[in-house]
DNA sequence: ACTGGCACTCGCACGGACAGAGTGCCAGGC
DNA sequence: GCCTGGCACTCTGTCCGTGCGAGTGCCAGT
């Protein structure tokens, strides 16, 4: 019993001993460092359980050990207490994000933060579209027989398109599209806004049929689709920072699936706003990720998030310290959306 | 006379060598890759003269010879001819920029092809501000006092501001505000923009003339601030490429003067249509830059470029080609954008 | 003016020796 | 029965010396 405590007591000095020094630790450091109370003989015993029961490992015979994934797992989910943010760092949240003039403005001033705070890769994703609702749609006439739809959801976000008309179109037929847009789709959500195109087209009037039908098709592709969906990036020059080695091989594939944004999307569409989400190592599909964490978390209402944000570093990382700036980042940021 | 012909060959063959080979380059491997008519030991004689005026340097004695900044300087102005693009490469263009939705697909979608074709960081400016002119200003009801502006130019940028007004607003007076500032901004030159503000709130009726002055206060921000440059980056997976040697040091200087944006921006700044701008190590300012070549072409009008984009690696790199494809690019993005 | 030959200089890769860190195991103590 | 001190062992990283190869500079000859 008190077996096993001390065996997780030792499997916690191991992590934040290796995260904290980068080297391979051993037996003799781990007995000076923490009070665990037992000579270096005693721990090197646990140590060989830990080993044999894959929560560590050792690079090669006669260095210290390193904690597995499996390791950082049971640290992050057992053995870690939340660390709480500094005042120095909550007031840095607020000095950095008040003053964002627009959602863009928020966005990658909350991505600079988070790699600020984190010291890794920052990643936010844009407020998903089909979470957020209609606020204004607004219809501007480019050319004769070109117009340009502007979508204004809740959270601010705009997405435009051009639409081309079969037949020019006069400034009150604009005029007229624009009011029946609104009040058809003002504050419906996107994901329900298919539903209403039908009925939309059908109660048009007349002289507007195929107007509006036109408009509709290039509306459903704006607001039905769910590809839309965009991250803002930061802090990656924090990869060039330590060992290259932090991760197995190269940084490069990495840089490579953060570009592609697919990736990272995918693990975002798990996240929820309650609680923070973390992946480590090998638990991640993706092959690019294996070697790295994903620590990320939801902002906006905790049962329906608008989005999510989070970083990625090397699975040597400061988790409790990680998890909590992430976490007060997606707060803010919600607090922010919420009132604009 | 044909003494420095030649020399300048040799200095034409070192340059095209190493940036292929990425090894000094020797006097035995010149004359055996390149018909110079001559025999290993009169080369060598050039060289130690090119050394002399500063155009190759040796990395160690006993290695063979680099070019110099200045080596590539002279081999960019004078030795250089402009590489046509492949077939293939012009397929790609097209087919990568084609069916891009709206401004940001374009510039990103163009950011990966650059980054694609050069093999190396791609950098892609936002249309300049200043030099858009305003296609429409909406005015939208958030709340009971509270009003977002939204500014459309005739690039499609979308720029959104939220302006808290000190007494609620109703509707009607709203729908007059907007009617208000299209007909007072429809077409102006952002730059040209703040000298008509004074104008605006003078001649406006009595009743609106309080709700004109704040909404113009939050305008002149927005227009007239010459702050909201952004810039689109990718491909910066292909800096942990190479040697990491291409760059003195480490690319983690470089990864933070991009992500900085404004060592970058100020560059762009200098940018025009017509000519491609080549700027090698020691020649830009910024010290993180030391070390790295950026090649850029504004797009656009000739005279008056709405904006830049170029690339970011190191001097070792294929000038030519990637002055190709750089220009390649922006004569498309400018046509894509002109017609919109 | 160019060429072939030659001596010279270095950087780099290879390999053996060495020191240091850390382990596993075992016998003895509380 | 669990913990501890001691000891032999293993392995890596580093240092140093050597040899090789590439490339140069210079000189005499054509």
């Amino acid at each position: 019993m008190a077996h096993d405590e001390r065996r997780l007591e030792v499997l916690r000095a191991i992590v934040q001993d290796y995260v904290s020094s980068n080297d391979p630790v051993g037996s003799k450091a781990l007995a000076e460092r923490h009070d665990l109370g037992v000579s270096p003989a005693t721990i090197r015993n646990d140590m060989a359980v830990l080993e044999e029961q894959g929560y560590i490992t050792q690079p090669h015979t006669s260095a210290g050990r390193v904690p597995t994934d499996k390791g950082y797992r049971l640290f992050v989910d057992r053995l870690s207490a939340v660390k709480p943010l500094s005042m120095a760092e909550r007031k840095a949240i607020e000095r950095f994000l008040d003053g964002a003039v627009d959602l863009h403005d928020v966005l990658s001033r909350s991505v600079r933060l988070l790699a600020q705070l984190t010291r890794q890769v920052a990643v936010v994703q844009y407020p998903t579209l089909s979470r957020s609702a209609v606020r204004h749609l607004e219809v501007v006439q480019v050319a004769a027989a070109r117009l340009m739809l502007i979508l204004i959801t809740d959270t601010g976000r705009v997405e435009q398109r051009v639409v081309d008309c079969p037949v020019d179109v006069d400034a009150e037929a604009v005029a007229e599209l624009r009011t029946l847009l609104n009040s058809a789709f003002n504050g419906v959500r996107l994901i329900d806004a298919g539903d209403t195109v039908p009925d939309l087209v059908d109660n048009a009037p007349q002289h507007l049929r195929g107007l509006v039908a036109t408009v509709s098709a290039t509306l459903m592709e704006t607001l039905v689709e769910p590809s839309e969906d965009r991250l803002v990036i930061g802090g990656t020059a924090n990869l060039a920072r330590g060992n290259a080695l932090d991760f197995r091989g190269t940084v490069r594939p990495l840089l490579e699936a953060l570009e592609e944004q697919v990736v990272v999307l995918r693990l975002m569409a798990q996240v929820d706003a309650s609680t923070v989400l973390v992946r480590i190592g090998e638990e991640n599909a993706h092959e690019a990720l294996t070697g790295a964490s994903f620590v990320s978390v939801g902002y906006g209402k905790a049962d329906h998030p608008l989005g999510g944000l989070g970083i990625v570093g090397p699975t040597r990382m400061d988790y409790p310290g990680n998890m909590a700036a992430v976490r007060a980042v997606a707060r803010y940021v919600g607090h922010l959306l919420a009132e604009s």
